[in-house]
DNA sequence: ACCATTTCATTAGCAGGCTATCGATTGGGG
DNA sequence: CCCCAATCGATAGCCTGCTAATGAAATGGT
């Protein structure tokens, strides 16, 4: 019997290097058009907004989006009402590369569900989310 | 219609983080135990063979391996017949981990596909699978 | 027998994750 | 009004992954 958590590795680690070669000739990194893809469709959100939405650690969003910053993809803006906040703001740049960038991530998922029948991705759907569910419970 | 790549990623980020928690009470990290694998069934092979079974880098392996070394898991032996390369060989702590480590294991597998039917998990086995192929293929 | 190519492991340097900690600001209770 | 707790961003330090470059050893052709 197949080793089930094996395969999901397997596959989430080549579907995650292909997605790098896709995003790299758009100048962004594989982290980061995650974070591009929360702020296309919410701008000025904060670093712990961000981290929440994609269940990641603070710290992650922060050293991402400094390089991002480097790169000007995006800029920090103090939040005029709360002094602890810092709002993070597409620049034109940023806001420039979503087209080509859902482009390429379109192509990659089209072609990783290519061979899989309407029922196979239909059940592939169902299981991953059960295993998300049982995986998010405390304990 | 959801993003299965998505879920996808979040699956297997929830296993690979509970799979973490479960072998760091053993002294040993998520990586690790991959390796501790393929020796349990093999020992002494060199970082190179390693990286190829786990579809790893050498230098991947060349950085875990010291760690683990430095943790008494296991040690670099010269090659008697070619000087270019090293083997790994468990020490008694690395195959005394062994028991404990795959016990662990089983159980966070078990956790994670504890609601899919059969049959869900049948062809959670065969859309992974066509999935790797299908990102596997060349460009 | 020599030299160039190949094949290894390793090192250096980078990106993406994490936890723990720090420092600053906000907000609430006395 | 003031101080303490909560909240937030940033920093430090760790692990895992990668590519590119280094250096040593083996191999093969001439």
């Amino acid at each position: 019997m197949a080793d089930v958590l094996r395969l999901l590795t397997r596959a989430q680690k080549l579907v995650s290097t292909a997605s790098d070669d896709a995003m790299r000739p758009h100048g962004v990194r594989i982290g980061q058009n995650l974070i591009l893809e929360v702020l296309w469709d919410e701008d000025e959100l904060t670093p712990g907004e961000l981290a929440r939405r994609l269940h990641l650690a603070p710290p992650t969003i922060v050293k991402t989006t400094t390089r991002m910053e480097a790169a000007g993809l995006l800029e920090r803006i103090p939040d005029p009402l709360d002094g602890r906040l810092v709002r993070l703001r597409l620049t034109a740049h940023g806001r420039a590369c979503q087209t080509p960038i859902q482009e390429a991530r379109r192509l990659l998922a089209e072609r990783a569900t290519a061979d899989l029948t309407a029922e196979e991705r239909a059940v592939l759907e169902v299981a991953l989310q059960k295993i998300i569910d049982a995986m998010s419970e405390q304990q």
